[in-house]
RNA sequence: GAGCGCGUAGCUCAGGUGGUAGAGCAACGCACUUUUAAUGCGUGGGUCCUGGGUUCGAGUCCCAGCGCGCUCACCA
């Protein structure tokens, strides 16, 4: 537990001075205080009282806080309280306590909680202030406090000692007050809407419902294994199957994937799901949703994500196609059209026509697909690809570029669907430019196993996602309720998992058997919430909106060196 | 999983080209009855992430490992 003997020396010396304590009379460690006010309240109601005031018509409090300030001068002496993320000083003389009282006051450390009672007063500097009549000890801060300045800064000790980091941090608590903000404004939303808050299994035979991999776990009693959700969805559209027209659920998902500034191997997720509602429905839905919560939660749509401001209020919507083409690079000059997505031979044209239009990597040549070993567009450096003084390359844009045309392109050319391809080029060329809030809608089918194709474009489905700050918060669509051919999108998916797709989705027969019970046309959309409150309060990484994000556990050297042995 | 960066006292940080490890806060002692990053005087506190190597000598240079962060990949 210690981290040094001068801790081990610290936590010794303050079990001495709580024996002091103890012999002035106070249990160490009591079990209630009896409050007047709590901090929040006294500074709502006097933080704008005069001195005269609180002179003429004394107010009596009885508060409690933690000790995170404490400037003693001889005989008298102040301390700062906290409670609730609120701070109030107190003043102690020797005249009003008494010298038993002043004794306790001189045992205090930074970090103690205690209570005290008195009347409000100004000091001469004017802060409101609590006069101390009595004292009450109520716990002691065994170990010391981080720097009072500040703060806990190091990152890593922020998140392993999440507790100390709250306390210390302000606006480290005001991120984690905004995340119930804002599942507070979500479930009064739905409720509002009819919707039925539910819970649905986290541990599940097949995991569903999305391309990912999951956690493995096992039960015991009945030997079998089972799967951390990666995804509520099917449970929940069996629920629209049994008659519950709108559901949602806001709960954990597990995801058995990487981790970035976007990414928690568990992750929070609004799931909800509208009978009778399609895509369409959803896409006003959002519009409407964002905004509300925003409002309830800053009181404002507008927010400042990446030193760049969003308006959450002011939405645009492109389908997949438009967007490529919008954020096709202006170096490809109009190689691109709707066209090229009708056929492999039209897309692969294009590719290639786009490619001719950068400067060649070698001399001499002619730009192509796979001139780049596709293995992965993005790991060869700069340099590799644009070797200092022997490119002609403008930007770091076009080398991305153009490593993408022959990454997607040679993707095409091996044989991938070409639903895949395109969904591909979207995320490659447009997800980072989607800062102000953005649906793109009209998914490839390839991509989208549980979706409803549109009627006129069976290798197109009603879907939809949503971005804010250049990352997806949601997804949504119209929910494919044909059983047979539902059955058929799981068999291949099957068929993607035998050519080698670890996410590709499994097979559900149950869920088949419950859409041949017949589902309703119906809508449903999942948000990430750890993201929506990313962007609602300007947080850069998801980590700093997870109370106790996923760390490796440290290993003493101890265990370590026994480890290896 | 890859690249880059960081790791020095409980905390926040200094420590050009290798030469006996520093400050502020916190801690301990003393003084101080309206301070607020209180102040003044004094004292203690370090496996410089770990393990190797180079060197007469390593916090500093080299190699390997561990942890964290950022970027990218996977993905939401």
């Amino acid at each position: 537990m210690y981290e040094s003997e001068f801790e081990q020396s610290v936590f010794d010396l303050r079990r001495e001075k709580l024996k002091q304590i103890e012999a002035l009379g106070h249990p160490v460690y009591p079990n209630s205080f009896a409050a007047s006010h709590t901090l929040t309240a006294i500074r709502a109601e006097y933080d704008t009282a005069t001195s005269e005031t609180l002179e003429k018509d004394r107010v009596s409090v009885a508060v409690a806080g933690r000790i995170m300030a404490i400037r003693a001068q001889g005989k008298a002496g102040f301390a700062v309280l906290q409670q609730n993320g609120v701070r109030l000083q107190i003043y102690v003389r020797m005249d009003a306590v008494g010298e038993p009282g002043f004794q306790l006051y001189k045992l205090l450390d930074m970090g103690d909680h205690i209570g005290v009672t008195g009347y409000l007063f100004r000091t001469r500097t004017g802060e409101l202030t609590v006069h101390v009549d009595t004292l009450k000890f109520l716990s002691k801060a065994m170990l010391p406090l981080p720097e009072k300045y500040h703060g806990l800064a190091d990152v890593e000790l922020r998140y392993r000692q999440r507790y100390v980091d709250l306390f210390m941090n302000a606006d480290v608590r005001e991120v984690f007050v905004k995340r119930a903000a804002v599942l507070r404004a979500m479930r009064k939303f739905f409720d509002e809407r009819g919707f039925l808050e539910v819970e649905t299994p986290m541990m599940q035979p097949i995991a569903g419902g999305a391309a990912a991999k999951p956690f493995t776990t096992h039960h015991n009693a009945l030997d079998i294994d089972l799967f951390l959700r990666i995804a509520p969805e099917l449970y929940l559209k069996r629920l629209v199957v049994g008659g519950l027209d709108r559901v949602y659920e806001i709960n954990r998902n597990f995801r058995n994937e990487g981790i970035s500034t976007q990414h928690n191997p568990e992750f929070t997720m609004l799931e909800f799901y509208q009978a009778y509602a399609n895509y369409h429905d959803l896409m006003d839905l959002t519009e409407e949703l964002i905004p509300t919560i925003a409002m309830e939660v800053n009181g404002t749509t507008k927010t400042v994500f990446n030193d760049v401001e969003i308006d959450l209020s002011k939405w645009q919507r492109f389908t997949m196609r438009e967007a490529i083409i919008k954020w096709w690079p202006p170096e490809a000059g109009d190689t691109a059209s709707m066209e090229m997505f009708d056929s492999r031979e039209k897309l692969e044209g294009a590719l290639n026509a786009a490619l001719g239009k950068f400067p060649p990597t070698t001399p001499g040549t002619e730009n192509e697909i796979s001139l780049i070993e596709p293995d992965d567009p993005y790991q060869a450096s700069e340099d590799e690809i644009a070797p200092a003084g022997h490119s002609s390359w403008e930007t770091v844009q076009n080398q991305r570029a153009a490593m993408l045309f022959n990454y997607v392109g040679r993707c095409l050319v091996d044989g991938e669907a070409l639903g895949k391809v395109i969904a591909e080029l979207f995320e490659g060329l447009a997800e980072e430019h989607l800062i102000q809030p953005t649906i793109i809608y009209d998914f490839p089918l390839a991509v989208s196993p549980l979706s409803k194709q549109k009627p006129n474009e069976p290798e197109w489905v009603e879907r939809f996602e949503f971005y804010i700050g250049g990352f997806e918060l949601g997804n949504a669509f119209s929910e494919l309720n044909d059983p047979v051919e539902q059955r058929n999108r799981f068999l291949q998916q099957l068929g993607e998992r035998e050519r080698g797709d670890a996410e590709a989705h499994a097979m559900d027969e149950d869920y088949v058997r419950a859409l041949s019970f017949g589902l309703p046309p119906t809508g449903g959309e999942g948000i990430g919430i750890d993201r929506l409150t990313m962007v609602l309060t300007g947080s850069r990484s998801i980590r700093d909106v997870i109370l106790f994000p996923l760390m490796r556990p440290q290993v003493k050297q101890a265990d370590a060196d026994a480890m290896s042995e």
